[in-house]
DNA sequence: CAACTATTTGGCTATTATACCAAACAGGCA
DNA sequence: TGCCTGTTTGGTATAATAGCCAAATAGTTG
């Protein structure tokens, strides 16, 4: 694999790896819904408001979601929707391993 | 955040995570133009055959690929070619943030 | 069966990721 | 200004990941 086709292989990864984390996927799906500030995030996720930041953060700088401060809030949002795309795929991934242990149980 | 909901977003993580690595990327695009031996995913790829034997296993294990071993070799294809959807919308979140950067650089 | 090829597994180390706490920072308001 | 609320940053301990080498395993062929 040459230099410019692992760049451009890297840089498709840090945007997947960024969505690659059960909190920031909830978060992504929280936000399909419309823009929410950190301390609305972090009570429905449960985890300590630093943790909420860094996950937001890193999807941020993935360029994911995008923030918006107002007053003493940071809104956040989605940038692109198309990543919600994701999940329709991950679900039926999902079913296919669901379907594949019910053939491996049946055999046996 | 409830147990369920926690555990729905873990294993959509898992898959998700599976594909966020730069040699597994390469892989899934590579398989996407049909079976592929471990040998041949070496060769491209110019890391240790261990190495990535360990990342198709990876995949394996997350439902995106599978394998069948046919002689000396063992074949990786693609399970649900819809993970292929995954890399349009990440161009248009990397052409996004060039565009995002660009901005950034004309304000100053 | 022995030698050979292809792949996987185990072991080790270096790096990266995650979570929490505490402290810093920022905006709004008495 | 001083205090309150909301958010980010720094420090740190722990866990997960990635890579290579060496060794084990599996199928092929002489």
């Amino acid at each position: 694999m040459d230099m410019k086709t692992r760049q451009k292989f890297e840089a498709r990864a840090r945007i997947i790896k960024a969505m690659g984390h059960p909190t920031r996927l909830f978060i992504v799906d929280q936000l399909s819904q419309g823009e929410q500030c950190v301390r609305e995030l972090t009570d429905l996720i449960g985890a300590d408001t630093s943790t909420v930041s860094k996950h937001l953060s890193i999807l941020k700088d993935a360029g994911i979601i995008s923030d918006e401060k107002r007053g003493l809030q940071v809104y956040y949002s989605l940038r692109l929707p198309c990543v919600l795309s994701f999940f329709g795929c991950v679900e039926s991934v999902l079913q296919s391993n669901i379907e594949q242990q019910l053939r491996v149980i049946e055999k046996e």
